[in-house]
DNA sequence: CCCACACCGATT
DNA sequence: ATCGGTGTGG
């Protein structure tokens, strides 16, 4: 299906570290959601978007069914300071991964990380998965992360996550089969404290799960860029200051207030705005010399 | 409730 | 040397 650019940029959303195992190809991405695979061919003025074997799994994913910029336009009308930030980043969407336990490991895998490095070590978590076709895989198995030994991973790079990686995949696999996806049915708040009884699971990594895993989209993962971007908007007097439990709550609960379900959203574009700035700054080739 | 520190590898 | 979430201990 095509999709309008001003709805869709395939580049933000699958760069934005959100998810970690999407290639890029020559005109666009490719990657496996749940048993799917996913295409995005760059057309002009938007995106030609499928999925095989089942045809709605890219729209799940990209949760096309909903307006992006009807999001963007009441976003801004309950906080117009953010309208410099949707503007930049127009096609930015928040996706929704169909396979929660591969949402779970992959920020298990992202603590106290870069977005090239949890790219790394999810894509080989995603190596032990049953290949759909050619260079594409489902993620694996729980069971299967569970029984993974600490030497194994750390030998391939994971260091000390190569302890919590196995410990969150059996805490996870032991409150039963369908213990992840039964909390879609849960208040956010519910889910949340759940989530952060698995081993190498804190409250950002929860809210994460939250947010891509299981579509709770008042979920507010505060992270050092949204910790930055928020004290600085909204918390002055908390500027360089370092984030408590409490304070991490403070900053999710304001975004609440202002955009209820849409809190989730908001957050995604402020978010990626400083992830992007970052970047900038690590690539200075122009403006050396 | 807040702070300080260890954990590991990447980057400077 | 610094950076980054979680877990632990003061």
């Amino acid at each position: 299906m095509f999709v309008s650019e001003k709805e869709l940029n395939a580049d933000l959303c699958l760069e934005s570290g959100q998810v970690f195992r999407f290639q890029r190809t020559r005109d666009g991405w490719i990657g496996v959601d749940g048993s799917d695979v996913i295409r995005c061919k760059r057309v002009r003025g938007g995106w030609e978007v499928s999925s095989s074997p089942n045809a709605s799994a890219a729209r799940e994913f990209f949760q096309l069914e909903r307006s992006a910029q009807e999001i963007c336009k009441q976003i801004v009308s309950l906080a117009g300071e953010l309208k410099p930030f949707v503007a930049k980043h127009r096609g930015l969407r928040v996706l929704r991964q169909s396979r929660a336990d591969e949402t779970l490991l992959s920020f298990v895998c992202s603590v106290n990380n870069n977005i090239e490095r949890i790219t790394r070590l999810v894509n080989w978590l995603g190596g032990l998965g049953r290949e759909i076709e050619r260079g594409l895989r489902e993620f694996p198995s729980l069971k299967r992360i569970e029984a993974l030994t600490e030497f194994e991973l750390r030998s391939n790079g994971f260091g000390y996550r190569g302890r919590t990686i196995p410990a969150a995949a059996r805490e996870a696999a032991a409150r039963g089969a369908d213990w992840l996806d039964s909390l879609r049915q849960l208040p956010y708040a519910d889910a949340h404290e759940q989530l952060m009884q698995v081993p190498g699971v804190g409250p950002k990594v929860a809210d994460c799960v939250c947010l891509i895993g299981l579509g709770h989209e008042q979920a507010v993962p505060v992270d050092t860029h949204l910790w930055n971007a928020a004290t600085e908007m909204y918390f002055p007097e908390w500027k360089g200051k370092s984030v408590t439990a409490s304070r991490y709550k403070a900053v999710g609960d304001m975004f609440r207030d202002k955009f209820g379900e849409l809190a989730g959203w908001a957050h995604q574009y402020l978010f990626y705005d400083r992830v992007l700035a970052r970047r900038r700054r690590v690539t200075p080739v122009f403006f050396s010399q």
